[in-house]
Order: C-alpha cells, then structure tokens, then sequence
RNA sequence: GCGCGGUUAGCUCAUAUGGUUAGAGCGCUACAUUGACAUUGUAGAGGUGACAGGUUCGAUCCCUGUAUCGCGCACCA
C-alpha cells in the first residue's frame, strides 16, 4: 500500500506514459540473453516439448548493399509475428537470419563511392584490393543490418545467422555446381548473352528492365542490285547481316529463296543469302528480316538452323568493330547516324518511320544491353535429368506447386509463377565481376576441371567469372541448415514452414529456391509462400532515396517505438497487396501501445488482492467466455495468414471491448460492497489483461513484454515464452 | 503481344468461400470529460461498391463485356 493515496501501489514506471525509446531496447536484451531465439534452448529448458513439431522461416537475406527500408520492416514483422505465435504455441521454432552478399549490387555501389571518393576504378586497384574494399563495406553494412533487425524486435536465432558468402554457403554452392555440372546441366556454350557495357559483365534476363521508348524504323536495302528491302531499328548491325530471312509460304520472296548476292555496305563488304525460315513474320515491316547472328537472339538460333557465319561487328564496349574510318571504334548510336545518311545518299532509304519499342536496359546500372555472342556458363533448363525420372528443371519447378503443393499466398500468384516457368530459357549464371562465389571450373591447355577444390597441380588456371548472386540465394533454405552435410538441422527444419517475401522477387528467387531444392534434395524448400506488397509512401509512390520520401525504420522506432511501426505496416495490409504509411498511422498505434499501458495502471491499482482462484460471477463468465471466442477468430485469421484482420481484432478488443466498455462498466462494482462482485471482477480484469497482451506480444512485442515484466503474477519469465491462450 | 491485379466514405484501405443495416483508421461535426489515458468518451454526417449486361429467390463477391489505373513477362526485326 502507498501510504501517500492509501490505494495505488503499482510500479513507478506506469505512472508515466509509456515510453518506448526507454523500454524496447533493454526488452530485446533481456530476450536476446535469455537465449530463447534458439529452440533448443526452448528444449533444454523445458520450455517447449523436445518432440513438438518444427516450425520454421529462413529470413530472406537482405542485401549488404546499404540499410534497411520499410519492406524490409514489413517482412520482418510479419515473420516475427508468425514465429512468436507459433513459439507461443509450443512448436519448435526456428526463424533463421542471414544477409546476402548480393554480388553486382554491392560491387556497383563500392565502385561508385570509390570512383566519386578517390576517382579510382576497379581496375585501378586490382582483383585483390578491390574485393578488400568490398568486403570491408560488406561488414560494416551487415552491421548496420544486424542492429536493425534487432530495433524492430525480431525474434530471430543468432546463432544459426549465415551470409550467402561465407564458408558454409561456399561448400554448398560448389557441390551444388559440380552436381549440376557433372548431370549435363550446367554447360560453358557460346552463345548470344544479354551484355551490359556499362557494367562489364553479362546479366540474366531477369536483370533487364524494359523501357519503353520512341524508336525510328528504317525500310532500305543493302544495295541497288538487291531485290529485297529490310526494316530495322538498328541499321548500325546491318554491317553484320549475312542473311535476309523470309517465311516459306511468302509468295512476294518464294523466287529470291536460295540465291545469293554480294554487297558493299557502306564500306563493309557483305554477303547475304536470302533464307526461309518459320520464325518470320510475313506481315511485320516488309516481311523480309535481316539476319545478323552475332547481336540478335533470334537471328543466332536461324544461324544454327541454316549454317551461317557469324560475324560480329559490335564490342563489349558498344563501339563498331569493323569499317573503314567512318565506322570503327564509333559508338553504336554514332554509328547509326552514320549509316543512316549514307543510305539517304545512296537513295536506298525507302521509308522512315517512329514507332514504340521497349528498349532493354540493365536493372543495376542503365546501361543499355548489347546482345553479344561470349563464351558463358548456362543452366538448362529443358535438358531431361536421368536422377529425376527425365525431368527437366523446367518440370521440377511446375512439379512443386501441381504435385507437390506448395501453397501460394495470396493464390493468384500462382498463375504469374506458371507464366515466368513458360517463358524461362537456359539461365546464363556467369559473371564478368569480382564480388561473389567464384566458378569452381579450372582450366589447363584444353582440359576442363570442376571440383569442390582447387586441383594440386598449379599449372591449373580457374575461371575469372563468379556466379550470379542468386545461384547462391537459390540454396538458401538448405544451405543456412548444413547442407551438404547431413546435418540434424536439416533433418528437423527442412522443408521449412514459410517463405515470407515481397512478390517482386518470385521470378529471381521464388522459383530459383524451388529449383534448386527439387534437384538437390528432391523436395520443396517451403511447404507455404507468403507474399507481402510494396510499401510506398501515402501517395502511392515507391519509396525511395532519391525521391526523398524514403521512410527510415529507424527513425520511426525513435520517434513511435518500433511496435508503433509493426503495427502500422501489418493493420490492413492484406498479402500481395501495395500497402501506403503515413506518419499518422504509426502515430496512432503509439497512442495504442500507450492506451494499454494505462490500462494496466488502472488493472494493477485495483487489483493489487486479486484472488485468481475465485469463481467467476455468471455476467463475468459470461464475458471471458467471449473473449475466448474472439481469441479463437484471431487464431483462424493468423492460422490463414490474415494477419491484418487479425491485428485489427486485436487492436479492437484491447480499446473498444476491454478498455471502454469492460473497464468502464467495472468502475462501480469494483467499489461494490458485494464481495461476490468485487473479487470476480478483479480476477476477470486481471485475467483479461494477461490474456490480451498474450494474444497482442506477436504483433507488439515490446510493449506486452514490458507490460508482463511488471505484473505481480506470472507463471513464465517471460512473455515471449509463454502459452498461448487458446481454449 | 501474352499474363496478373486494382477501381468500395473526403483520404488510406478491409470485408476467407453470394444472404439482415457494406466496416475500420485518419479527417470532419456536435456534446461531454481532467479522468487509468502528454487525452479520452459519446453521438453523428458521409457510399447508386468504376460502368453495362448476365446467372440467381438474392451479387461488392460468380460470368461476359467496356472504361480506367498499376504491375509482371516477352529473342517482333
């Protein structure tokens, strides 16, 4: 009793309004000590049931390249919020973190700063130093990266924290390459690669943005004598043709078919044989196509069908390459320009004309891509593989989500899933830079060497290229648990539970995960996939750094609490769905956080000789009972991934039903004269408070965990700890 | 070109499988309150659910089409 009032004797702390800048830090310490991220410790402490079922989430690694963002707090939340649930249910939990070295991202970004910092490329420095830089940035990122995952309360094992570069990950990567290597599946072809000059390096298809621009077609011929006019885009590449191609059953071209004619191109000399091939449209320009096989997808495939040369005229930097003066070493857009007046001089222009085109440019630095035959390493996709009764690749992945039943939330994701498997061609996974896993191929004279290590002799050179950063990303749920050793992680949580993602990244990653599981380990990486949307600022634009509307998670943890933050990004944001913040939303779930706190003041000063054996009145049982019914909606909502209804019941329960009504209406008979009233009031009261921060602690951890540190009864340490009020 | 979404209150968004009066937050209006609440409570205004058809006893929800916004994929020269 507090002799000053005679009433209240409640903590000191809940005098004052609460306080998260105060609280959540120390909060996630007392967690982070207690040791119980780790499910074993949950085990060894007789926390948790030593044969309950395994629950278990592989973090999507963010990249080292910088800080987190909103999605990244969005994703975050959501798997602290299925983890915490599912700990306090008394399952196995595991939630297992990582960063991903992200090899071109982070390269561009180290090079970017050293170019603008001290004027000095990569080649300036050399291989070594370079990747010296890189990975010094790397830590330091991964630093920052770490502390944040912390401020937003995530609940994740430390212990088991992995990186898509280290050691570990190193092993799996080689032995999933040498797999795939000695099954035929990986192959070193030359073939027409997307090229990105700015960058240096090849990309994968899904690295190319397309951009949508004004174009001009041009309608000529290659000369007087020939018969046929051709349109392009690209005039510049026509010093490279060596075909002109027609559809067969084009009546215009039929005479032309077979014969060949010699021409001088402005000034390069040019021999073109007039072909017929079904990969021509009759309809399209003048329905002639002119082949130029070394700088076209298409017209390098009709190479190989009518055995053509392929001479290439355009380098790795974008320059022509053949010519007399007025062409060599130009810049292809010079070059461009060049021909095109030629062609006026010469008369042969028969028609210009502008039209839409998607213009392909490279994801990380604009360049724009210059299809350009190099020898690279691909994945094929379409190749049958003898392990797996002669599937392809391609069938493995349409296999997990028909026959194996990987669900997909929300479903219709499935579909866009289905159409990338059906656009998908080999995969190029070789890369012209520095940061990453190295290709574990050497090489001496014309023999050809791929193991896990390096082979004795050293007369053995290895490739120079490393492998795209999400061949790496595609082994992430096994090779965070041991893989390729047999280890007892990978036995008990893999398959894992969940995959939380955003739905951008389900072509690069999704699919590569199914992929390279279902060859590996011939099962699912995931028995679910939730997608989350994107997070844009409260105009509905992206958020981003250089438009300045780039919400900090920091900074709202500082200024809101980072339950505050949760809360705002989960309330309402239904899966795959866009979601847009605004600072007055996250405001609001302070006040909440706040409201609780008072609640709990108010809860603790009348209560203070609760008796929690008393029988409940027949009107008290009869409200408990429905809050019981109200948990048991809220456990359907997040059992069928609904999380923002269930965080909005919640939040409801709490200020509507608790606070206003039952709280209210409890004023009097807690001054009651009836014992009867007065006891079974308290209890209730009492009961409801442990029960609804209970069933609030996934969605706002730090506060009900601030909240149970204070109460007078309790049966666990902790509330991350605790049961679960289920009926 | 192929494919996927959205269109619901002034704003931001919900409404799991079709069924009373379509909800919430913010904002707005009025009143009350210094209280457990650096506030909160009560009451209220505000919607032809993009549009047009169809199926059904009944449609925001299912089907067809149109408009519009957004997104993904794509080797149309």
């Amino acid at each position: 009793m507090n002799p000053e009032n005679g009433s209240i004797n409640v903590p000191e702390k809940l005098l004052k309004p609460y306080d998260p800048q105060n609280e959540e830090k120390a909060i996630y310490n007392i967690w982070e000590s207690s040791g119980y991220f780790n499910p074993e410790k949950m085990i060894s402490d007789g926390y948790t049931n030593k044969d309950a079922k395994p629950y278990t989430i592989i973090m999507p690694p963010p990249n080292v390249t910088g800080v987190l963002h909103m999605g990244h707090a969005l994703m975050l939340t959501v798997q602290d919020i299925l983890i915490r649930y599912k700990r306090m249910q008394g399952f196995r939990t595991l939630w297992l973190p990582g960063t991903d070295h992200a090899a071109i991202a982070t390269q561009s970004t180290v090079e970017k700063k050293i170019m603008k910092e001290e004027k000095l490329s990569r080649h300036d420095l050399g291989r070594e130093e370079m990747l010296k830089r890189i990975e010094e940035f790397a830590k330091n990122s991964h630093d920052t990266i770490a502390s944040q995952i912390r401020i937003m309360g995530s609940s994740c094992d430390w212990s088991r924290e992995a990186f898509t570069l280290d050691e570990q990950r190193t092993l799996a990567v080689r032995t999933a390459f040498k797999a795939m290597y000695e099954d035929g599946l990986i192959y070193r072809g030359h073939r027409i690669v997307n090229w990105d000059p700015k960058g240096q390096t090849t990309i994968s298809d899904d690295e190319i943005v397309h951009e949508a621009r004004k174009a001009k077609m041009y309608t000529f011929k290659y000369s007087k004598e020939f018969p046929i006019a051709i349109s392009t885009t690209r005039p510049e590449t026509k010093v490279g043709d060596v075909a002109v191609a027609v559809h067969p059953s084009d009546e215009r071209y039929k005479a032309y078919v077979g014969k060949e004619y010699d021409a001088d191109f402005c000034g390069v000399k040019i021999h073109i044989k007039v072909i017929a091939d079904e990969a021509v449209e009759k309809d399209f320009g003048t329905g002639a196509l002119g082949v130029t096989p070394a700088h076209s997808m298409v017209d390098w495939e009709m190479a190989d069908r009518h055995d053509l040369p392929r001479p290439q005229v355009i380098n790795e930097y974008a320059k022509m390459m053949v010519g007399d003066e007025n062409l060599m070493g130009k810049k292809v857009t010079e070059a461009r320009e060049t021909i095109v007046s030629w062609l006026e001089d010469q008369s042969l222009m028969e028609s210009e004309q502008e039209i839409d085109q998607n213009v392909s440019t490279a994801e990380r630095t604009g360049g724009i891509i210059e299809p350009l035959p190099k020898l690279q390493w691909f994945i094929n996709v379409n190749k049958p593989i003898p392990n797996h009764d002669n599937k392809t690749l391609k069938e493995l992945m349409r296999d997990a989500v028909e026959k194996d039943g990987i669900k997909i939330v929300p479903e219709y994701f499935q579909k866009v899933y289905t159409h990338w498997i059906d656009n998908l061609h080999d995969w190029c996974i070789s890369r012209q830079i520095w940061y990453g896993h190295r290709i574990p191929v050497w090489y001496k004279e014309n023999e050809i060497y791929c193991d896990i290590e390096a082979p004795k002799d050293d007369a053995w050179k290895q490739d120079e290229d490393t492998l795209d950063t999400w061949f790496s990303s595609g082994l992430w749920t096994f090779s965070t648990l041991g893989w390729p050793n047999q280890t007892e992680d990978l036995k008990i949580y893999h398959p894992t539970s969940v995959l939380e993602t955003g739905y951008d990244i389900l072509p690069f990653w999704v699919s590569r995960m199914i992929m390279m599981t279902k060859y590996n380990l011939n099962t699912i990486p995931f028995e679910t996939v939730y997608f989350h949307g994107l997070v844009r600022d409260i105009k509905g634009q992206k958020m981003s750094k250089s438009l300045g509307n780039a919400m900090d998670p920091l900074d709202v943890a500082q200024k809101y609490g980072a339950d505050a933050g949760r809360m705002a990004l989960v309330v309402g944001t239904a899966p795959g769905t866009d979601s847009k913040v605004s600072e007055e939303k996250i405001k609001g779930y302070k006040l909440f956080a706040n409201k609780i706190w008072n609640i709990t003041r108010f809860v603790l000063s009348n209560t203070e000789d609760v008796d929690l054996s008393f029988s409940l009145t027949e009107q008290d049982e009869s409200i408990y009972k429905a809050w019981k019914e109200e948990i048991n909606k809220i456990q359907e909502d997040i059992d069928g991934y609904a999380l923002h209804i269930a965080s909005e019941k919640i939040y409801h329960y709490i200020w509507d039903t608790f606070a206003s009504t039952i709280l209210e209406e409890s004023k009097p008979l807690l001054s009651s004269e009836d014992e009867q009233i007065k006891k079974s009031r308290q209890k209730l009261l009492y009961t409801l408070l442990v029960e609804s921060i209970t069933v609030l602690h996934p969605f706002m951890p730090f506060v009900t965990e601030s909240i149970w540190q204070l109460l007078p009864h309790k049966e666990k340490p902790l509330l991350m700890i605790s049961k679960w009020p289920s009926l």
